[in-house]
DNA sequence: CTAGGTGCAAAAGGTTTGCGGTTAA
DNA sequence: TTAACCGCAAACCTTTTGCACCTAG
C-alpha cells in the first residue's frame, strides 16, 4: 500500500486538531513501518528523528490522532496497545509464534455478523481478531534437498 | 442457563488441577452471576464467602481455571480483563453505556469467517467483540402516558 | 514426604496526569 | 493573546512475583 493510497490521507489530519511536529513525527513513524508498533517503539523510532521528543507526548499524540480517527488502537489479550494507521474496515491476525501483527481484509461485501444480537441493541463497533501461525511459522522446516 | 448445563459441569474442574476451597470459590462467584466481572469483583464476591482469600489467590485460581479450560479471559480495550465462564465458542457485546457485557451467540451453523486469510496460516482462536447500546440503553426515554 | 497452593507485600509495566514552560493560530 | 501542546516526573492501577508457611495426596 503507497503512502498516497487515499484511506490514508494526511490532510484529514487536519480536521479538528493541531498538526504539530510531534504528532506528525508519532505518524510518519506509523505510516513507514506498517508492523503495529507499540507506543515504546513508536517513541523509539520518532525518537529518532526528534531526539526531544517525550514518551508521553507520543502517547498524547497517539491519543489525537486516535480521537481525530487516523489511527486504530489494537489489544490483544493485556499486551501493550498496538497502533494501526489503517482505517478502513478490517481484523487482526496474531501470530502466537513470532508475534507479527498482520491487517485481515473483509471479503468483499460481508459484514462479520454471523453473531444473534440481542433485540434492539444498536451496534456502533465491531473487532474480529484471530490467533494461530502466520505463514511463515505454520511452514514445515524448509527442504534441503 | 442453569448451573446443571453441561457446558459448565463442574467435574471438569477435577481433570488436571486442585479443586481447592479458594478455587471453588472464586469459580462459584463467577457461576452465581453471569456478568463478566474483573478479578477485584471477583475478590470481593468471594471474600464475602471466605475473607481470608487474598487477590494474589483470586488472580492465581483464574489462571487455573483459564488454563484448565473451565473459564475464559474476555478483554476490551484496556480495561481490566473480565471472566466468563460459558466455554462455548461466543463473541461479546459491550454496551458503551451502561458497560454491561453480554454474551452474543454464534447464529447456527456458522463459523465467524468472513475475512480473508493470507494463504497458508493456521487459525487456532478467534474472539469477536461488539460495542455500541445494549437494548436498555438504546430504548428512547420510557413513554409515561 | 513433597509438590503444589496460599497469603502477604513488594515490584513490574503500561498508561495517565499534574504542572510549569512553550508554541501555533 | 491564548488555548492548545510539550516534556518531565510522579502517580495510577492491574497484574505478577518472591517468599515463607501450609496442606492434600
Amino acid at each position: 500500500m503507497s503512502s498516497d493510497d487515499p484511506t490514508y490521507d494526511e490532510s484529514v489530519a487536519q480536521g479538528g486538531f493541531r498538526l504539530t511536529r510531534q504528532r506528525r513525527e508519532v505518524y510518519d513513524a506509523l505510516l513507514d513501518v506498517r508492523d503495529h508498533p507499540t507506543a515504546s517503539e513508536i517513541f523509539l523510532r520518532a525518537k529518532h528523528r526528534m531526539p526531544s521528543i517525550s514518551l508521553a507526548t507520543v502517547y498524547n499524540s497517539l491519543e489525537a490522532l486516535v480521537s481525530s480517527g487516523l489511527v486504530k488502537q489494537v489489544n490483544l489479550d493485556r499486551a501493550p496497545t498496538r497502533y494501526c494507521p489503517n482505517t478502513k474496515e478490517h481484523g487482526h491476525f496474531f501470530c502466537e509464534k513470532c508475534h507479527e501483527v498482520q491487517d485481515i481484509e473483509l471479503l468483499p461485501g460481508q459484514s462479520p455478523q454471523s453473531f444473534i444480537l440481542p433485540q434492539g441493541c444498536v451496534v456502533t463497533h465491531h473487532e474480529v481478531s484471530l490467533k494461530g501461525l502466520c505463514q511463515k511459522c505454520a511452514q514445515p522446516a524448509p527442504l534441503l534437498s
